[in-house]
DNA sequence: CAGCCGTGGTC
DNA sequence: TGACCAAGGCT
């Protein structure tokens, strides 16, 4: 299936900004961040902005962490922005300010799991690595396995299967770990695969099961309404768009429940998103 | 390792 | 309309 899936990338890849030279193994990690759980739509202007201001790494790192917080803006899990900034720091203190090349150096990272270290590895660095996301495994289970879905957490066999599929050649593996996740961010979908466009719909083992409904227990979705998450991120709201520190009194009003709020806060305090000034009031972390 | 961590668009 | 979903990582 790698011939198919390969010349329908090289006609359907979306001209993404980190995907252009310019961008560099830089742009390409803050685009791995910024698109951990967040859209694609919702990253480009964030991710223009961002490596407008801060070209490289040493440049974010010279900047206080809240300044990164603020300009992450709301792409959500503002720690990936708090990771980032030290990942920046890192390379900048241990790398020569270079982003790294070795999946195991990249692995160190603050932020950078499994995933984005083997993205940044074949996507700025070309190696040849299985890079294994939410699309690619998607797009395995289906086209391989002939389920609807993959297990819920990455398992040993789709490494393996991941391993087994990533072509010899080190520049042709780079362009199939892209085109595989394009493939599946833009064909192969989680709700309504349109396997009128697919490249490999003949040969699909899903399909050719009859396209099965999703056998097992029910994915379960994570809650939100009324979660500390929520709170949390109504206080986070505030102090990002607050340019002064902002007094107690303020954050009090973005959630009734006072045991709750007060959990929340110590919360983003124990995180180091948020920081309490000496007359007690709050801003983000140095900013 | 199951649970936690934001936000907004979609069907 | 609300559940699901979006290039995960950390504990």
């Amino acid at each position: 299936m790698h011939g198919p899936v390969v010349a329908w990338f090289a006609e359907n890849a979306r001209d993404l900004p980190w995907r252009r030279p310019e961008a560099g193994a830089w742009g390409v990690m803050v685009s791995e961040f910024m698109l951990q759980q967040t859209p694609v739509a919702r990253v480009l202007p964030v991710y223009e902005e961002w490596m407008r201001r801060w070209p490289r790494p040493a440049d974010l790192a010279a900047v206080p962490p809240g300044e990164a917080v603020r300009a992450w803006g709301r792409l959500g899990y503002p720690r990936r922005a708090l990771r980032l900034h030290a990942a920046a720091g890192a390379m900048t203190e241990r790398h020569g300010g270079e982003v790294p090349t070795e999946h195991a150096h990249l692995l160190a990272l603050p932020g950078v799991g499994e995933y984005t270290a083997a993205a940044v590895a074949s996507f700025a660095h070309g190696r040849r690595q299985a890079v294994l996301d939410t699309n690619v495994r998607r797009v395995f289970a289906r086209a391989v396995v002939g389920t609807r879905y993959p297990p819920n957490a990455t398992t040993a066999a789709e490494r393996r299967l991941a391993r087994a599929l990533l072509p010899e050649d080190e520049a042709t593996a780079a362009r199939w770990a892209a085109a595989t996740m394009e493939l599946g961010a833009l064909v192969c979908t989680a709700r309504a695969p349109r396997c009128g466009v697919c490249p490999i719909s003949d040969r699909c083992a899903w399909r050719l099961a009859g396209s099965p409904e999703h056998q097992g227990p029910p994915r379960r979705g994570q809650a939100w309404a009324g979660t500390d998450r929520q709170v949390r991120g109504r206080l986070m709201a505030v102090l990002r768009e607050s340019m002064e520190p902002v007094r107690a009194s303020v954050l009090e009003r973005v959630w009734e429940d006072s045991v709750q709020r007060e959990r929340a806060l110590r919360g983003l305090l124990a995180d180091r998103l948020a920081e309490r000034l000496p007359d007690g009031r709050y801003r983000l972390p140095g900013a």
